[in-house]
DNA sequence: AATGAATGAGGCTTCATTCAT
DNA sequence: AATGAATGAAGCCTCATTCAT
């Protein structure tokens, strides 16, 4: 019923159309016929690729975490530095969506805009890369470089937390300084805290 | 044209049903006519009181921050003791939230949904919490028990985005537990970060 | 939600106005858009008066039996002779139907237009009139001028079926004769059948 | 343009496929694409045999009426005895849908979802079953075995209406007992009315 | 100040039909 | 003959906002 969705051309047109005019517009600002048309198809032609809006919503996002995840299992196996990985995992996370502005908009700040029942979907696709987090400090824990009074969701939410107001405010401010030059002293923050003796050079 | 809000028991009432619609059904699920039936007022009284919906979205944020606001410019008022303001700081706003879910899921979730426009305001409101924020962490500097290596912008989005991020998990999940009994845990990762040595007990 | 439906003169506009496009153009070529426009009122106003459009179906159907119904409920009480009642029973239904075209066509073309979940209401409100219809027929059997030989449900079907394709044969050559100069060989064919020693004079 | 039709297994297929899925689902439920897909065919193909939706609807029932036309043809020639003829009209009428509830469903319900125009062609279709039903009539009349006084136009709707309300009835709950078992009532009806002395034993 | 009936623009989605392959 | 991806018109319905009372 859904067309071929992999390898197609237009299922990628209508995901980045969506990506620019929900990240420029909003998601209650985007009708389906401006996705369309700056996709370059008829509106019709978008329910051949995806469910309904909120299919696409979901599909943009399964694919933006889908991507830092599979980096980050790459990248962080086998390496045993708990501040090298802390390091990667703010790095990848950073590049993916500081080297494009629309994207980060879109995860930022649109994709909030959902309901009940898309927020469980979105938490299902957000939970590997939790996980990938609660691994790092798993990590960092059993090197003791992290402290073992450490409780796990919360500073899984202090990393996650720091990371997405950082970016947030980034893009809201107009994404005019770079962003990655701020990964030292985000991970400084993190590893520290206030207090901070941290081992950063 | 608009009626006189202050000290008026329909502009509150107004005020409250939007903060239990708005949080239960979410913005776009939030038609007037419910917001105004829940306050018992007809739909055309709700134009007395406020320019439009965005503008009950605006005033309900701005009541709220307004209380944390007020309450911490008097309770942090000759305190000394950064840590100890910092505690201030983050209890104050989970017992905000915390005690009261709806207002809770609309902060974090639901004022979420809004268009550049109103970002820009909410920002403007939002803007004094994030000077105590910053008057706290100076505090904390001047009196060397934050290390003065701090960025002090990066600083302040991982003392917001913990934050923001413990609420919002917990308010997406049912606001089952008692927010309040994190609020030791969420100091000690704050001061502490991942390495942590923190002054906590 | 609902507006007062009865003593409403747009809930009356609508309804008349729903018949004779509905009448004129079918039901999957009746937009509410144009029931609204004859009705003289804008499209959204029409769910003021009516939960969705088949809820106008069924409210016409409701409305055109009803006044049969009650008609006959009046005239035939304390009527004994069952012919003169199987008479009035015709009269009357071609009567409501025979004087006003677009409710005829309404009812024996388009309302058949339905889905399952509306038949289902619409059975539900030909009944009290279906009900009618045996009372004659026992009547008539009990007064052995039936009889009593009778298939309840199957005379009844003659009988409805009868009327119904008489109707539909007039409406849908263009309501050019008189319906009610039928009534009598109409009732002679259901008393007498084929065979037809019936009593008519 | 359109492909050679008859003796086409492809027509037959995409004929049948129709007949099930209208049957079921209804006319305006029922997209060419189901149908398509039920008939094992591609959308694009179901053109090569129909002009159009309607087209297919037409085909239907022409194919039905046909079918039924041509028994009757067949069988009633040469026949004398009109209650018998009657008795075959009923029969063969009975037999083809009541065998098949998906071509009764589609007959006695959906086949009504059309408009004017087509209602026009649905007429052309049946005037031959229309013809026949009036030859038995008037055999019954030349035999002196049915009354000269019946109007020949309303004697064959009450014919014609008894059918078919009867077995709309039977199609529309559920097509639960044995249709066929119904024809001598149903003759009976027919033959005697209400009043009823027939010759039926 | 208060009401609530009325408005009408706009969005999502379906689907009959076409046409390049 | 056959395919099925693509089209785009059209429809139902919601709801923020207005205004006569």
């Amino acid at each position: 019923m859904i067309a071929q969705k992999k390898n197609n051309e237009k299922y990628e047109a209508i995901l980045n159309a969506a990506v620019k005019v929900i990240g420029q517009a909003g998601y209650h600002n985007a009708p389906i016929s401006k996705i369309a048309r700056e996709a370059g198809v008829a509106d019709g032609t978008v329910y051949l690729y995806f469910k309904n809006k909120e299919d696409i919503l979901i599909s943009i996002l399964r694919e933006t975490i889908g991507t830092i995840v599979d980096r980050l299992d790459e990248e962080l196996q086998g390496m045993d530095d708990p501040i090298a990985s802390l390091k990667r995992l703010v790095t990848v996370y950073f590049e993916t969506l500081g080297t494009n502005p629309d994207v980060a908009m879109f995860t930022q700040v649109h994709l909030r805009q959902s309901n009940a029942e898309m927020r469980k979907q979105i938490g299902e696709i957000i939970k590997p890369y939790y996980t990938i987090i609660d691994s790092v400090i798993a990590k960092g824990i059993a090197a003791q470089i992290f402290t073992e009074r450490l409780d796990l969701r919360i500073t899984r939410r202090m990393i996650f937390g720091t990371m997405d107001e950082t970016i947030t405010a980034w893009v809201l401010t107009g994404a005019k300084y770079d962003l990655l030059s701020l990964i030292p002293q985000v991970c400084d923050v993190m590893i520290g805290g206030l207090a901070g003796h941290s081992s950063q050079k």
